[in-house]
RNA sequence: GGUCCCAUCGUCUAAUGGUUAGGACAGCGCUCUUUCAAGGCGUAAAUACGGGUUCGAUUCCCGUUGGGACCA
């Protein structure tokens, strides 16, 4: 354990946990682990307007989920505004900051008239000069008022364990505002507070927060606190190369979970997502190889395009390494309740049908023939250019066969049962017609497999409907 | 508009001054096969552009172009 070393990932609850907050909270998960440090979980719910207790429940919910454990928290912002409140006095002790009275009209028309002369728009800093005896009057009477910080003029460069040196102009932010009231602190400010009393020694964090982070250094310098390290993570990108948006993508992890993917195959796939061990060429690796080879130096720079692809063959791949039986437990809560009261065949339909699938959720429509045999057109039992008569003849002589056969019940045993047919009618003859009247489909697995899950009645009442539709068709 | 970040196959990426620029997904072809998958084999596909530095640039520097993020 080195105790020297601690990470934190700071959601807000205002939706389900989004795959980029996963990916956050991944690589610190793989930062901590390799080194032994302690991963700090906190809720960053001060926008009381936006934030749900049942959005946090749901983040705590999929992070475990996916495998991404905390040692510390989940603290909660709300239940910090003491500690917030502490620290704005001793900024207004300190003379950094002060009360600002300006509309919000006023500043918008400020801003448009700065961006049209073409420079950076920010706060003329025009309620620096009011007294503090005046802005307590004022704030008595009722008048709606922030808290600006005095951001320093200065040149502020830090060193990003991925990118490097990155420097900031601080002129151009003007006076931000880091707090609405001594009970409500804003976003860069509430941060560097947590991030000193919880002594995080790295943040790792999106690249869409790095030009905060400046702003968070004049404020610790301000405060007096140390900086900790910094590492900007690239962007997770739609197919436009824009920042993943609800609009257009699945972007909660709530929906790849309920579209049937894997935990192991997301968090394999989200890891290599601007991220590659310098080791070898394989993608495939376990959460303990990831923690082995995970080196935060090695992130990309470059945001990286969320290829849906390639997570379906992932999850495919991570699908058929799981065993019938835990694949059936996955499946509970996909296919129709009256399906799990047959847990034994559930488990050997999904052993059956584990190599066709993407998705969990394919799993029903693939395996429904199972449980109700669906209509299907009499022609889709002739194979090729064979007429009905020879088609008929040869389910035919495969009933008559299966009817007195009193052997165990098998796909092994029915498979040298039947293929000495074949030799003489041929494989595609016989096979393909079997394999349609026992499943009504154009295309599943085989006829021995599904004949030895249906059983020998359900069998040979499928193969004597498929011959009745036959003779019906004439 | 300003500031900052970024740039290798369609996509994810390997190669941190010397490689026929490697792998994976997707694509295509062949193979296996009663079908669909899965598997096996193969194939096509990239260093954005222009200048430097160097015996030699994917790699280092500058510029251009393009993309993105933030301010919102």
């Amino acid at each position: 354990m080195n105790s020297n070393i601690r990470v934190r990932l700071a959601p807000s609850p205002t939706g389900s946990l989004h795959i980029g907050t996963a990916r956050t909270g991944l690589f610190n998960y793989l930062f901590a682990k390799k080194i032994g440090g302690t991963f700090v979980l906190r809720i960053e719910d001060t926008d009381l307007e936006r934030s749900k207790p049942t959005f946090e429940k749901d983040i705590l919910e999929h992070l475990t989920w996916l495998g991404i454990t905390w040692d510390e928290g989940p603290y909660r912002q709300s239940e910090r505004l003491d500690i917030y409140e502490k620290y704005l006095i001793q900024l207004f002790e300190q003379g950094d900051v002060y009360y600002c009275f300006c509309r919000e009209e006023e500043l918008e028309i400020e801003r448009q008239e700065m961006m049209t002369r073409g420079i950076a728009p920010k706060y003329s800093g025009r309620c620096r000069s009011i007294s503090s005896e005046d802005a307590r009057r004022r704030i008595t009477q009722g008048e709606l008022s922030v808290i600006r910080f005095k951001m320093p003029e200065t040149r502020i460069i830090f060193q990003d364990m991925i990118r490097g040196g990155v420097e900031f102009d601080t002129s151009l932010f003007g006076d931000v505002v880091i707090a609405k009231n001594l009970r409500i602190p804003l976003y860069n400010f509430a941060v560097v507070v947590d991030d000193f009393e919880m002594n995080i020694s790295h943040v790792i964090r999106g690249e869409d927060h790095i030009s905060n982070t400046p702003k968070q250094i004049a404020l610790q310098k301000a405060l007096g606190f140390t900086t900790p390290e910094y590492a900007h993570l690239p962007l997770i990108l739609d197919k436009n190369r824009a920042k993943l948006s609800k609009r257009f993508n699945a972007v909660s992890i709530l929906e790849y979970k309920n579209t049937g993917y894997l935990p192991n195959a997301l968090f394999n796939f989200i890891g290599l997502l601007g991220w590659h061990p310098s080791a070898s060429d394989t993608e495939l690796l376990t959460q303990d190889q990831l923690i082995a080879q995970f080196d935060i130096s090695r992130v990309q720079k470059a945001g990286a395009i969320f290829d849906i692809e390639k997570l379906n063959w992932m999850n495919a791949h991570y699908i058929k390494e799981k065993t019938p039986e835990e694949l059936a437990v996955f499946l509970g809560s996909f296919v129709p309740e009256e399906w799990t009261k047959h847990k034994e065949k559930l488990i050997r339909i999904a052993s059956l049908e584990r190599e066709r699938m993407k998705r969990l959720s394919e799993f029903t429509d693939l395996a429904r023939f199972f449980f109700d045999m669906q209509e299907y057109d009499p022609q889709l039992l002739v194979w090729k250019t064979m007429s009905s008569e020879t088609v008929a003849s040869n389910l035919r002589d495969v009933a008559d066969i299966l009817g007195v056969y009193d052997g165990t019940w098998g796909s092994a045993a029915l498979e040298s049962l039947i293929m000495p047919l074949t030799e003489s009618r041929g494989r595609g003859e016989v096979l393909w017609p079997l394999r349609v009247a026992l499943s009504g489909q154009s295309h599943s697995p085989g006829p021995f497999e599904i004949a030895d899950i249906l059983g020998k009645e359900d069998s040979l009442v499928r193969i004597a409907s498929a011959l009745q539709k036959l003779t019906q068709q004439k």
